[in-house]
DNA sequence: AGCACGCCGACT
DNA sequence: GTCGGCGTGCTC
């Protein structure tokens, strides 16, 4: 038997199959999607098995065998294998990436070099040994093995003698590949006896054994085993009393395979389905019968917020489980709150495995495990959630699918609903797309053009569940308010709005987007600007630290007092950042209670949930943040919501900056008298003029569409064309250039007459990272084109130019933004 | 990516 | 004369 072995090495060279041998005792162990532990010239890797043969073309003499299978079962899936390569293909990237990508980060297993003695060796006299190395010999003997590390630690040996040590033959290097993360292991007891003689044993204790008779009477009424720690917290008793009794046979302890579940300490209340209504009937009904007809079609759920389109997904997945299948649902991952884990606990209690980033490594890998042992079947989580390593799909739901963050911004560039339809046409599983604000790809594919039949099905919920009217937007006009006079970042609307709020004694959420607005510093004499010396990039200022710092490379330095141009002391950072707001909140209405969320306070593990309980209990008045306070957040108490400024979002120059802007202003709407308070919106902007304000403010999405795919189709973006971009960075501009400009002929060369529309090589938006240039060859064309492939042949073409000037090369074949 | 093999300058 | 610089080339 053969195995074909994609080794876990990050280059282009080493990224196809090598083949091995399998010994006979790994035989039924080892499976296609195994992750193998394999001798790779003079190193040990871990690898991929990806396929299993009877023969090979290889010389016999040649192969080498597998060394280990890391894993008792396979840690992918054939159908993830088979994936993997077909995201190597489209988004030209390597096998191996793909493939890691797809493995909880746990088990990304790293080489480690053990240190064995070498047994009765019979070089030398031990004599010939200094002190330092009889030690490191023995140490080795009795441990069967040390790395270098732990003899570091323990301040034994040096380099030195150790590879006099190896050169003499005393030691020798063994290579192996280890976890970084293993399965968790607790300590069990359980009695060994019956409940009848331990009650005599518990009788013939001694009086004073106050502590074993304790554990004693805990453990005698149940058969089942308990957790050592929890006997240890609850009696107050030491591990090492229950050690005594187990020596005195009464109990019995064991090591037993534990999860690290996150949710573990809280229990969720179950939930039954809710009644539904017209609307969220049909789309179930449509879900349903493509799931009963195992038909891979894709469905657009368009439902307003608060039309319940939650409810919709739970019952579709119930029924998908009643017919033995699983099923993925994907959330951003800002959106997997614990209320959001809450009502799939509820509704599927154990049967769900949730997956996000703010899960430990180890939690994140348990939960990963639950679900390729079969014993979860609904996976609930952000992206990488797409790759669970399901069998038997039954079922995919993409919540919020316009959102952003479903695109992987490294390489493998993949989006994860492109995932899902592939996995769904594989399993014969409907494909469910949900957002109140579809995004213009999928929208434009939901509708019917040119009397063909649309390839995405439209699930319309315009109604909201409550019944209740969206809240009325008010647009505020701040050129105006400038002209009058107010030069505060409030407008006289919202202050108004604001102070009402605080007498009612209900709450607000203002929103203000950061994003390309980070608070850079500047001399008011000179216009100076604090940039980075790497990067062709401003500092960004951070108050914490007084410091300014670069987001791209990481490098930081002090802040100036006085410019390092003219000298002059007019210093100063600018931009709105949520700190300013704060302040200038504190001044305009003294004793008003802020909590600010941003990067600066959600750092720490809990604290997003900490900040949101506290604004739900009223303890403070307004919440004022980023991004985070605009998806998904319900309070009864908010009436009002204030965007500081719409216009930072508006003015990126990327294509999608209308589309995300009017997602964006919508969502935020949708904060507002969710309950019985009736709410208000308003949106501060400088152009209250453009489409996309003006859409959100009437809540008109259709009337959005139309004038964004206009747009669009005029320009030749997406939907109307596909995007590729090809970025590349080195430290010679003049090599950048030359190499750029081969690869741009080759690629035109292999599209011959086809319409491709190919521009580039230019600079980057950011021309320099880390001291490396940037350029870039934007590439538009038509959906059916083989563009990934005529990509991945001019870089073969170019492959020798590639490995001797070392330029880095990186692929994106459906840029979400072009900055 | 590593690592070895291999061919030219400053030192015990 | 050797240690070691990093330029090619291979890894089943």
């Amino acid at each position: 038997m053969f195995a074909r072995v994609i080794v876990d090495v990050p280059s282009r060279q080493t990224d196809r199959p090598f083949d091995y041998r399998v010994p006979a005792h790994l035989r039924d162990w080892i499976g296609v999607g195994s992750r193998v532990e394999v001798p790779f010239g003079p190193r040990m890797l871990q690898g991929i098995v990806t396929e299993l043969r009877s023969d090979t073309d290889q010389s016999l003499d040649k192969l080498k065998p597998v060394s280990r299978v890391l894993d008792p079962e396979p840690a992918l899936t054939p159908e993830l294998v088979e994936l993997a390569f077909w995201m190597s293909g489209t988004y030209v990237c390597p096998v191996i990436g793909c493939l890691t990508a797809m493995l909880p980060g746990a088990i990304k297993a790293k080489e480690r070099r053990v240190l064995v003695a070498v047994d009765g060796f019979p070089g030398d006299s031990p004599s010939g040994l200094l002190p330092d190395q009889e030690a490191v010999l023995s140490l080795a003997r009795s441990r069967g093995g040390v790395t270098a590390e732990q003899l570091m630690e323990r301040g034994l040996a040096s380099a030195e003698t150790l590879r006099d040590l190896l050169r003499r033959g005393w030691l020798r290097e063994r290579r192996e590949v280890k976890d970084q993360l293993k399965a968790k292991k607790q300590l069990f007891v359980r009695r060994r006896v019956s409940e009848e003689e331990l009650r005599d044993a518990l009788a013939g204790l001694p009086a004073r054994s106050t502590s074993q008779r304790r554990v004693l009477e805990a453990v005698m009424r149940t058969p089942e085993p308990v957790a050592m720690a929890d006997i240890a917290a609850s009696l107050q008793v030491s591990p090492q009393t229950v050690r005594a009794l187990a020596a005195k046979g009464w109990l019995d302890l064991e090591e037993r395979e534990v999860y690290r579940d996150p949710y573990a300490s809280r229990t969720f209340a179950p939930t039954a389905p809710l009644p539904l209504t017209e609307e969220q009937a049909a789309a179930l009904g449509a879900i349903e019968g493509a799931v009963r007809g195992r038909t891979p079609e894709r469905f657009l759920l368009h439902g307003v917020t608060g039309s319940g389109k939650t409810e919709v997904y739970l019952q579709a997945i119930a029924a998908c489980l009643d017919m033995g299948r699983e099923a993925i649902v994907l959330v951003p991952e800002i959106a997997l709150t614990p209320q959001m884990v809450e009502r799939f606990k509820g509704r599927f209690g154990a049967r769900v495995a949730v997956l996000h980033s703010r899960l430990s490594q180890g939690e994140r890998y348990d939960e990963w495990r639950k679900i390729a042992r079969g014993e979860a079947c609904v996976a609930v989580g952000a992206r990488s959630a797409v790759f669970a390593p399901f069998t038997n799909l039954g079922l995919v739901i993409i919540d919020e699918e316009h959102e952003a963050s479903y695109k992987q911004d490294e390489s493998p560039k993949y989006h994860a609903a492109e995932i899902a339809a592939w996995r769904c046409r594989q399993h014969g599983a409907p494909l469910v797309l949900g957002s109140a604000t579809p995004s213009m790809e999928t929208y434009f594919a939901a509708s019917p053009r040119d009397g063909r039949r649309p390839s995405v099905r439209l699930l319309r919920m315009p109604t909201r569940v409550n019944g209740r009217p969206l809240p009325p937007v008010h647009i505020v006009d701040l050129r105006e308010e400038l002209r009058s006079g107010n030069r505060s970042m409030f407008s006289n609307r919202l202050r108004d709005a604001i102070a009402a709020r605080l007498e009612r004694r209900e709450q607000a959420v203002l929103f203000l987007n950061r994003r390309g607005y980070a608070t850079f510093v500047m001399c008011r004499s000179c216009g100076y600007v604090a940039g980075c010396p790497h990067c062709d990039i401003s500092l960004t200022y951070h108050q914490r630290a007084s410091a300014l710092r670069c987001h791209y490379c990481g490098h930081a330095e002090r802040l100036p007092l006085e410019c390092p141009d003219c000298g002059s002391s007019h210093i100063r950072h600018f931009g709105t950042g949520t700190q300013r707001v704060e302040e200038e909140l504190g001044r305009a209405f003294p004793g008003i209670r802020v909590i600010r969320m941003d990067v600066d306070t959600t750092g720490e593990k809990g604290a997003h949930e900490r900040l949101l309980d506290a604004f739900k209990s009223e303890k403070a008045d307004v919440l004022l943040g980023t991004q985070m306070v605009a998806k998904g957040l319900d309070f009864p108490k908010v009436t009002l919501v204030g965007v500081v400024t719409a216009d930072t979002m508006l003015n990126i120059p990327d294509f999608r900056s209308a589309e995300r802007s009017f997602q964006l202003l919508t969502q935020v709407a949708g904060r507002a008298g969710r309950h019985e308070w009736p709410g208000e919106v308003i949106i501060q902007t400088y152009t209250p003029e453009h489409y996309a304000v003006r859409a959100a403010a009437m809540h008109d999405y259709e009337g959005f569409a139309a004038q964004e795919l206009q747009s669009r189709r005029l320009n030749r973006y997406p939907p109307y064309a596909k995007l590729a971009l090809v970025s590349m960075s080195h430290e010679t501009p003049a090599t950048l250039l030359r190499i750029g400009e081969r690869l741009a002929a080759l690629i035109r060369e292999r599209a011959g007459a086809a319409p491709l529309e190919l521009m580039g090589p230019v600079a980057s938006p950011i021309p320099r990272i880390k001291d490396r240039y940037r350029f870039q060859i934007l590439l538009k064309f038509a959906a059916g084109l083989p563009v990934s492939s005529w990509i991945a042949g001019a870089l073969n073409d170019l492959e020798e130019t590639i490995r001797r000037e070392k330029p880095q090369i990186a692929v994106d074949m459906n840029p979400h933004t072009l900055l």
